[in-house]
RNA sequence: GCGAGCGUAGCCAAGGGGUUAAGGCAGCGGUUUGUGGUACCGCCAUUCGGGGGUUCGAAUCCCCUCGUUCGCCCCA
């Protein structure tokens, strides 16, 4: 048994090495190919190869068809996003999905991790670096500037709903290609302003029925604050620097500050007695953190001191805050944000504060599912028609019935009437449309209520007439059920 | 980039070397050729992600590869 095992093993590894042998052989044709492209071209033929196998395409790793039974609920989320930022003045806007790659680079900060491993980065056919957006708020605060949305002193509240790329390994909660909402407001230092920009994200998911979601809180206070704490940080740590998990020892020369919120044990053991940030505030910066806080708690909403909350984009100060959820596995994040002062001026804007977040929706989306909140996509009316001298009757009722606000399928497929019945009833209509031939002759349709089996004949004239009555008594039925 | 698990129909799956690859949902057709929700009947995988190997024989064992899931890193 144990030769037999030694057997396949050797004849194994002796396909593989005559494949590898193969592939040499032909990879040494191109030469002065770089080791590093070489690997690229090898990666890339195996991909063609498996799409020239004539296997169907997939979509690409990281992403995802949002199907239709998914966009009821997507759709949901939007509408109630859109309605409540109308009614707190806020207006939509839409930046292209890709800039220039040094936008992010400036924008978010070389030594993060989105920049410096994350990003989709391409030269376009004329040489130029483009990225597809790994967040919104760069490109956001580009189009502000670009087009002087913000005069001097004035407000302005924007949001925008779309996806952003970024080039990660997907797991629960975390695609390549994700959507997220993203609410700004720009131009006031206002601690109020951080507020009515946290409550919008509270309402909204309350508003969606999510509860136990937790909310932590934190100050990083302004550049000068927080250079001070970096090197107070810093002076702190490099006495335990052997005793650091690898990356940490690599972040106390690029980021030190995320190192607080490493996961490894040994790290956080050593951090839990580093210096607090909060030490550091300015009086100034403190006050304005005392004042969040206070009309946070004044606006009833509920949050967590977190002094180790640092998050991963460079441009935050002051306030950064983060939203939750204990059902999401690793990702538990579904909304982060928070004060950006410095941005808006760094891009070549005028210097203007501002404060953000953003919801990740797809994040969103899953705790919604694990509600089973499913918005109706019923059908009010089902039009059923068979024979050649009814098909364009049926279109012209369908036609008419969607005209005074009904949602109207009509069947197409010409089979039995019993089988158009019972698509009907799936379509979830209250009432039917017949159209038979003896109808199409008499000029008549007859009108089926599926919730009490009714049925009574009544003029296509007539229908098209009394179509506004028809509407009430299809609500009424819809109400009865 | 690293680690672990998993790939059988549109979906959920059983089968763990022996020849016709269970079952359920969905779909299509019929009982019911112009009347639904129920019930019953029939159809729906020449093939188990792909390639190679072992074997008289592979969905089942071995190797490679691709995909996917979860986790690490980090974030939405």
């Amino acid at each position: 048994m144990i030769v037999n095992k030694l057997r396949d093993w050797i004849r194994a590894a002796l396909s593989t090495f005559k494949r590898e042998n193969r592939q040499e052989r032909e990879t040494d044709r191109l030469p002065n190919e770089s080791k590093s492209k070489k690997l690229d071209r090898e990666k890339s033929e195996k991909v063609s190869a498996q799409v020239k196998s004539g296997k169907p395409h997939k979509a690409l790793r990281g992403t995802r068809d949002i199907l239709p039974d998914e966009t009821p609920l997507w759709q949901w989320v939007e509408t109630t996003a859109r309605e409540l930022l109308q009614r707190a003045a806020y207006r939509e806007i839409r930046p292209p999905m890709f800039e220039q790659t040094q936008l992010f680079e400036r924008g978010i900060g070389e030594a993060t991790d989105v920049v410096g491993k994350e990003m989709y980065t391409f030269a376009d056919r004329g040489g130029r670096s483009l990225t597809l957006r790994p967040e919104i708020t760069a490109g956001l605060v580009r189009a502000v500037n670009e087009h002087k949305l913000t005069a001097q002193g004035s407000v302005l509240r924007l949001w925008h709903v779309g996806p952003a790329f970024r080039y990660e390994r997907p797991q629960a909660g975390r695609q390549r290609q994700f959507h997220q909402l993203d609410v700004e407001l720009l131009g006031s230092r206002d601690p109020r302003a951080d507020v009515e920009v946290i409550a919008i994200a509270t309402t909204l998911l309350q508003t969606l029925g999510l509860k136990s979601l937790t909310m932590d809180l934190n100050s990083v206070g302004n550049g000068d604050d927080r250079q001070r704490y970096r090197d107070a940080l810093v002076d702190f740590l490099t006495p335990h620097k052997a005793d650091l998990d690898d990356d940490s020892q690599k972040r106390l020369a690029t980021n030190p500050l995320r190192i607080l919120d490493s996961k490894d044990a040994k790290t956080q053991e050593i951090v839990q007695t580093a210096p607090s940030l909060l030490d550091f505030l300015s009086p100034d910066s403190q006050q304005h953190f005392d004042q969040v806080q206070q009309y946070l708690t004044d606006l009833g909403i509920v949050y967590t001191l977190n002094p180790r909350l640092v998050r991963g984009l460079d441009y935050y100060t002051h306030t950064a805050f983060e939203i939750q959820s204990a059902d999401l596995g690793a990702q538990a994040t579904v909304c982060g944000g928070g004060r950006y002062d410095g941005l808006i001026s760094q891009l070549g804007g005028a210097d203007t504060p501002a404060i953000g977040w953003a919801i990740g929706l797809e994040r969103l989306t899953l705790l919604l599912k694990q509600l089973a909140v499913e918005p109706s996509t019923a059908m009010d009316v089902y039009v059923v028609s068979r024979g050649a001298a009814t098909a364009g009757k049926a279109l012209q009722v369908a036609q008419a019935l969607r005209q005074v606000g009904l949602a109207v399928e009509m069947d197409l497929s010409g089979s039995a009437f019993g089988k158009q019945f019972k698509r009907a009833d799936r379509s979830g209509a209250v009432l039917c449309v017949i159209l038979g031939e003896a109808e199409a002759e008499q000029g008549t349709v007859q009108l089926k209520w599926l919730t009490s089996g009714e049925q009574s004949e009544i003029s296509q004239a007539a229908l098209t007439q009394a179509a506004d009555e028809l509407v009430q008594k299809v609500r009424q039925a819809q109400q009865a059920t």
